[in-house]
DNA sequence: TTTAGTGATTGAACGCTGTTTAGTTCGCTG
DNA sequence: CAGCGAACTAAACAGCGTTCAATCACTAAA
């Protein structure tokens, strides 16, 4: 009970990071310490560093250094990491704009939303693992699976078949989301070639007499740039359910 | 350096715990103190708990306790515990037997292996967050890649189109046998409805006024006994491919 | 048989994670 | 101004993956 507020001798680190982060603060004049912890200040900085740094570099002590707080705080607003977790895919979906039905239009309205989906997950790399962790309690993800229902069935989509598809298309966004970014952080040293993925890089010194057709479909599936395989598999999905409402070709 | 090899007076759990484990053992002539430590036997001892306990049970601490280790030892036969998920999902694929291709029967060999892999997920819960966390090196996950771009192929899909579909079919697979198992483990205490589905537990008591859609399709989506749904989507992603069997620019 | 050597194993530690809690501080209300 | 309740701090706890010097069991050479 001898030293307790003093200025030097700053054991703790979070006292130091805190410290730190003062430094380029104006003093407030000693009421309202700082911005008052909130739920949503914890979840725009939780979104923060998993965009810059990914899902796996989010820790509550993170999070808590983030705010120039102590980690034991963030309880205060939060009950668990889990429940963190699905507040941060509550507000990545809450983003997602949902159209008005058009009937017409019902194949491209639905790969629009799953395409802002897919962005949403990949602007903040292996959040999904966040869905996977506990079933997710946000009815912002609901909002999105309602929307998606709405659009299908506005298409004359049964509500079974659009039930199914609309599973299945979350399921394949979410896990397309979480491989796909896999890619090798650092840029070539020669410069140019760059950023190639890792599973290719692999693939590529593979004995072709063992996987010929793996080997083979190296070039060719790197082939589409962007995103081509993604949209693929949605008009896969989505195209397998005009052929059986209106006929084969409607 | 007092108290070195006493009888009684074990501090350390992993002591007392290979101690108690020894207890039902021959003592074995002191020679070959126990069946010498492998990495089949780490493997398999690993997928046991997992298929037992769950992919989150799985720690190196208690992986050293099934075999009656330190976990020290284990490090001796496995770089990481990545690397032993690595084997466990390799482990996991070799059994999944690959049919010869056969053109007339190219969507049900298909379906076959695809189920097979799903199973294969199901039995070890969770497991596919192994693939997840790293890109795989094991043989035998490519081996059964090979083998349903065989099939694929030699029913007469286009390489592209092949190759594209097969990889939004694993991505499937592992998400759903991921999500899929996320029941109540708990039977109910009447007795007969027992094992519903936690999300469609919370989705009853939803304001239907909110998600009309939603509400009204999770009777119908539940109305699929068994693993409907999964051949529903298979169905989706194979079926699109005979539609355009000259590939998806044709 | 003795000896040197080699690889597996041990026991204990390190740094990291999420979480809890006693005690302090602060701002608001009576 | 007093007091109360909520927010916050600092420190711990158990558990995780991983590392490492010391020790052990066994093999191969002398």
């Amino acid at each position: 009970m001898t030293e307790k507020k003093q200025s030097r001798g700053i054991v703790s680190s979070d006292q130091w990071a805190a410290q730190v982060a003062a430094l380029g603060e104006t003093p407030r004049a000693t009421r309202a310490r700082r911005e008052p912890l909130t739920v949503e200040r914890i979840v725009d900085a939780a979104l923060r560093i998993v965009e810059a740094e990914g899902f796996d570099a989010l820790t509550m002590r993170r999070v808590a250094a983030e705010l120039h707080a102590t980690q034991g705080a963030l309880y205060s607003h939060v009950r668990d990491k889990a429940e963190l977790d699905d507040l941060m895919v509550g507000k990545l979906c809450s983003q997602v704009t949902l159209p008005e039905p058009d009937a017409d239009r019902w194949m491209d309205q639905a790969r629009d939303v799953c395409r802002q989906l897919r962005d949403q997950y990949l602007r903040y790399p292996g959040i999904w693992r966040a869905t996977v962790a506990r079933a997710p309690h946000s009815l912002d993800t609901l909002r999105i699976n309602e929307g998606l229902l709405a659009i299908l069935v506005a298409g004359g989509v049964s509500l079974r078949s659009a039930a199914w598809a609309v599973d299945a298309a979350f399921l394949y966004i979410g896990a397309y989301s979480v491989v796909a970014p896999r890619r090798t952080t650092e840029r070539g040293p020669d410069g140019s070639p760059a950023a190639r993925d890792e599973v290719v890089e692999r693939l590529r010194m593979l004995p072709p007499d063992l996987f010929p057709i793996t080997v083979a479909s190296v070039e060719v599936v790197n082939s589409g740039e962007g995103h081509d395989r993604f949209d693929y598999t949605l008009g896969l999905l989505f195209g397998g359910l005009t052929a059986r409402i209106g006929g084969p070709t409607s």
